[in-house]
RNA sequence: GGAGAAGUAUCGAAGUGGUUAUAACGGCCCCGACUCGAAAUCGGGUUGCCCUGGAAGGGGCACGAGGGUUCGAAUCCCUCCUUCUCCGCCA
């Protein structure tokens, strides 16, 4: 959400900001509403005002003696008057909402407009791997050395499942445990939440209501009340201080979450991605941080950092993209990707999103923060970032690790959870 | 799933149709007095949001949420949510 006196007291620049996104909004029609708004309001008080003394008035006179009927009418009328306007209030104030709520971030000064061709890259990490051999594509090595069952996840499942079998799900969770224990090294508070969650959380996430398509609804869940399994953990995490008033010197607050993602990825099927690169269940870790608005920058710096140093760990070739303003997700302000190679796909595919929400999540949730100095209630700066999606991870290990006779080799970090250094062909 | 009870400020809690949401009373917290200092005691302060205004100020809304009745609702009625107790079922 923006502050809409913002767009009140500079159309002209919130206009021109969001155009770095490919878009164009007219904002004639929503101050006109915002106008009529305030001027209803306005009228209304007076009029309550007016009734509030009136109805003061009428236990006195009675006392008193004096006959009221003329003035309980009067107030009769008034309050007939007064239903109208709210009635009028509603409907603008409706309009207002609906309007605000499908308007995304602004991007951030610094973000370059434009889609996903105008990304810089920032930083490499690493180079692509030379292979003395034919390497192999990461379906073909997972198959062959029975960490993944695709078959059988499609039967269980459905197309875009796949199962993680013996030494393949060893190695999963040792991604998960290396991260996780990362995270609690740096004083991150872990947090393991509800799968399923309400419709008013994936509002304050800025999910919804545009992107209600993109996830599962729960069935039979009634409306108004509807419920969906969650496609991140930022979801959840983003919820947990909704209409909270933090202090802050509890700032900042630094989560993350251990969640499977659950998305429906209609649509979005292509050749290229077969295998787990694009599936409707992956794991993730993600990271989350509720900051004051000084904080924020140096915040996203931090998981951007944190983020880094989990790939590098794993010695995984990987570059950092500053997102281009229309490839910054609808609800943030700022994003950097974390891009890890994947030698089949002769591509850079996304582990990591770590993005500066500023204040937008913040005022759909009503999150808050009570400034010491001031004494004053502000909304506070979001951030979250993957602190890293597996399913992408798991695929560049095998890739950039293979070896000529079809074995790959554990990274370092996670032999102590895989308990071996080498996986190989179980054929 | 069934039966019952309850939701008021940071916490406990009073208030069951009117001139007290300036939300009694108490706790916490903050400031001050007393004190060498502290405890105790005494005095004072302490909800949020919105509209208007340069400011000082003025006004409105909110008693779990949303409707309704009424000149007037924390208080009466309806729907929903949450919590607690008991019963049932159960990983």
């Amino acid at each position: 959400m923006l502050d809409i006196a913002r767009i009140r007291n500079n159309p002209g620049e919130v206009r021109n900001a969001l155009k770095k996104r490919l878009i164009d909004i007219d904002f004639t029609e929503l101050l006109d509403w915002d106008a009529t708004r305030r001027s209803l309001i306005t009228r209304l008080e007076e009029m309550k005002a007016k009734r509030n003394k009136g109805s003061g008035e009428i236990p006195l006179l009675k006392k008193n003696g004096v006959d009221v009927t003329s003035l309980v009418g009067e107030m009769k009328a008034l309050g007939y008057d007064i239903q109208i306007l709210e009635d009028e209030l509603k409907a603008v104030e409706e309009k207002i909402q609906d309007f605000m709520g499908g308007l995304p971030n602004i991007p951030a000064n610094d973000v370059m407009a434009g889609g996903k061709e105008n990304n810089q890259v920032a930083r490499v990490f690493g180079e692509k791997p030379e292979f003395s051999f034919q390497p192999k594509h990461h379906v073909d090595l997972v198959t062959s050395l029975g960490l993944i069952d695709y078959e059988r996840g499609v039967k269980i499942g459905g197309s875009g499942f796949w199962v993680y079998t013996g030494d393949g799900a060893l190695l999963e969770w040792a991604l998960l445990n290396y991260f996780i224990e990362e995270h609690i090294r740096d004083g991150y508070c872990f947090m393991l939440p509800p799968h399923i969650l309400n419709w008013q959380s994936g509002y304050t996430a800025g999910q919804f209501p545009k992107f209600e398509e993109d996830v599962f609804r729960i069935e039979g869940s009634e409306e108004g009340k509807m419920q969906f399994i969650l496609p991140t953990a930022e979801t959840a995490l983003i919820n947990y201080h909704r209409n909270e008033i933090l202090n802050e010197e509890d700032l900042p607050k630094k989560y993350f979450a251990y969640s499977p993602c659950y998305r429906k990825e209609a649509g979005s099927y292509r050749a290229e991605e077969r295998g787990m690169i694009r599936g409707h269940q992956f794991n993730k870790v993600e990271m989350f941080q509720y900051t004051t608005p000084e904080q924020s920058e140096t915040a996203l710096e931090e998981l951007v950092g944190k983020a880094e140093r989990l790939v590098q760990g794993l010695g995984l070739h990987h570059q950092v993209s500053k997102l281009a303003a229309q490839d910054v997700g609808a609800g943030m302000g700022k994003t950097y990707d974390i891009e890890i190679w994947i030698p089949s796909m002769n591509i850079y595919k996304e582990v990591s999103s770590c993005s500066n929400a500023y204040d937008y999540q913040a005022r759909r949730g009503n999150i808050r923060y009570r400034r010491k100095d001031t004494k004053k209630n502000e909304y506070l700066h979001t951030l979250n970032a993957s602190g890293l999606a597996t399913s992408r991870v798991l695929p560049a290990i095998v890739e950039q690790f293979q070896q000529e006779d079809g074995s790959v080799t554990v990274p370092e970090v996670l032999r102590k959870w895989v308990g071996k250094d080498r996986l190989r062909s179980i054929r």
